[in-house]
DNA sequence: AACTATTTATAAGA
DNA sequence: TTCTTATAAATAGTT
């Protein structure tokens, strides 16, 4: 979405695919903590990548 | 983030904290959507709110 | 791993 | 609560 937009369907380069799964993962966990914070609400988000690793993240408030 | 950075920390009034729950929360099911997509990604979230709602997101690709 | 041009998300207002 | 819009934030492409 920046120096130009992309289309909303898998990016079959799996070298560009790697290095936006990592940014937007980054920036999915950083809104659900804002989110988690902002609203004071419990949060818990799980990612398996395309090649089956695991991620998880959960608030920690409260 | 736009008319004027926020801050931080639990928003106080429980009606702009609403409103920017019922905001946000639609932000975050949008990128977790994109995401998945993108990085052909299985992704699940689970939000509860501050007043006990549950919502919840999973994504649908494959 | 950093940068930056541009798109996207969103706080405040209507 | 749905829409607008000015501004902050995220990020695609580049280096």
């Amino acid at each position: 979405m920046v120096r130009r937009k992309i289309e909303m369907n898998k990016i079959e380069n799996s070298q560009y695919r790697d290095v936006t799964f990592s940014k937007r993962r980054q920036g999915l966990v950083k809104k659900a903590n804002e989110l988690s914070i902002l609203c004071d609400a419990q949060i818990a988000t799980i990612v398996y990548s395309s090649t089956g690793k695991l991620y998880e993240y959960s608030s920690n408030n409260r």
